[in-house]
DNA sequence: TTATAACTACCTGTTTCCAGGTATTTTTCG
DNA sequence: CGAAAAATACCTGGAAACAGGTAGTTATAA
């Protein structure tokens, strides 16, 4: 059946904000609730029978990475739109979504009338923020990398060693390696980071979420 | 005016939740959702001027800090049951919510009938849990703190510097401190948190919300 | 098939951290 | 007020981290 509508899918794994979203956005002219889920299988499922305009994502998901997620949603539908929802506030993770083809972010304080602004801006392909949003990517590069941190598969696995409180020679034992290799890339992941110790390494990381 | 019915009241900052739990709730024998409020502050007022049987409080709001919010809503009104709703799994939060007389910790995955039955033990003055929350009070102190580190004021300083990435006598120096003081303070923050080096002290302090 | 990146390994110092204490002076609170 | 907690300061020695290099050996992708 045709309608002029837009079909709009909800992805989120609270029920509650399942809920609160079909509430906030029934008995709107123009948009369509055509689907709710609440892990990315399903909806990945759903979106290869079906067609969507707009989905809302939240980006933690039991099941899921929504980075990969929104990668897959794109390769699968590249006329959908995604809004990622979201409680991170980084930076980085913002960028990251929209390198990997989301149309808009939004945090999950966000209004009724701003959600229902993001969503008609992105039905016309826009990209949007929510206003908490607009005030995070407005500052400059505060500190922060915008090019979050590259790591290697080596230097993910011993930053993750770091983190557990194993010390330089005890990770070499437990990678087979010696320890002046170890020291070698422990001095790349700092250079990397831009950091001089371990405290801010290990701090940096986390806010990328990268431990 | 008389009425047989709970109120209920819903503090939490998002929107969409708030909406959520309004769909949910409404129309129950039992219950009446009697205000619902963005902010702590707002609610602690209405409270001194209503009666308040059950509350849904999410612990992270930008005005305030959800342990002490319980503890203050505990010393208005004794009588009402705090039902704390979070997004945060640490048994160390619930943990201390408890403590603070909540009286019962649901995590946001919650589906609306454990939700209801949360609410129904609430107001009979059982402690409850939503079931995610059951597992992980379940298991023993799988590797964490049953009691979180309590930490002084002057630790709290130390390690938010550490964490910045300064130095013992870098930090000993912005406080008009000796290192060696520094250093004491330091030896005290690791023993606290039962790590023995920096990278696992800024990691579990993370995780504990502390930085 | 070549560059380029990644992984590996080494060397020399210096600085910082950490473990093991002890001990005095302020605050804070019952 | 008196006791307990917090904050201050000190000492020694050893372990680990960090700065600053160089350099061979795999992958890997243009």
């Amino acid at each position: 059946m045709w309608t002029d509508k837009a079909k709009l899918a909800i992805v989120d794994d609270h029920l509650i904000v399942l809920e609160g979203l079909q509430r906030l956005l029934t008995d709107l002219d123009g948009i369509e609730i055509s689907g709710c889920f609440t892990l990315g299988a399903p909806f990945i499922s759903f979106l290869k029978e079906n067609p969507v305009d707009v989905v809302l994502l939240d980006i933690t998901l039991p099941d899921a990475n929504g980075i990969e997620l929104c990668k897959e949603i794109k390769k699968i539908s590249p006329h959908t739109h995604v809004l990622a929802l979201s409680n991170h506030s980084q930076r980085s993770m913002i960028l990251q979504m929209l390198q990997n083809g989301a149309t808009g972010y939004m945090l999950k304080n966000i209004s009724s009338e701003e959600l229902i602004t993001c969503i008609n801006e992105a039905l016309q392909g826009r990209i949007t923020f929510s206003n908490a949003v607009k005030e995070i990517m407005a500052q400059p590069t505060m500190n922060e990398f915008n090019t979050p941190a590259q790591l290697t598969k080596r230097e993910k696995e011993i930053l993750c060693l770091i983190s557990e409180g194993k010390t330089t020679p005890v990770i070499a034992e437990s990678l087979h390696l010696s320890p002046l290799t170890v020291e070698t890339h422990r001095k790349n992941l700092l250079q990397k980071f831009q950091v001089k110790n371990v405290a801010s390494l290990i701090k940096a990381a986390m806010d990328q979420g990268l431990v």
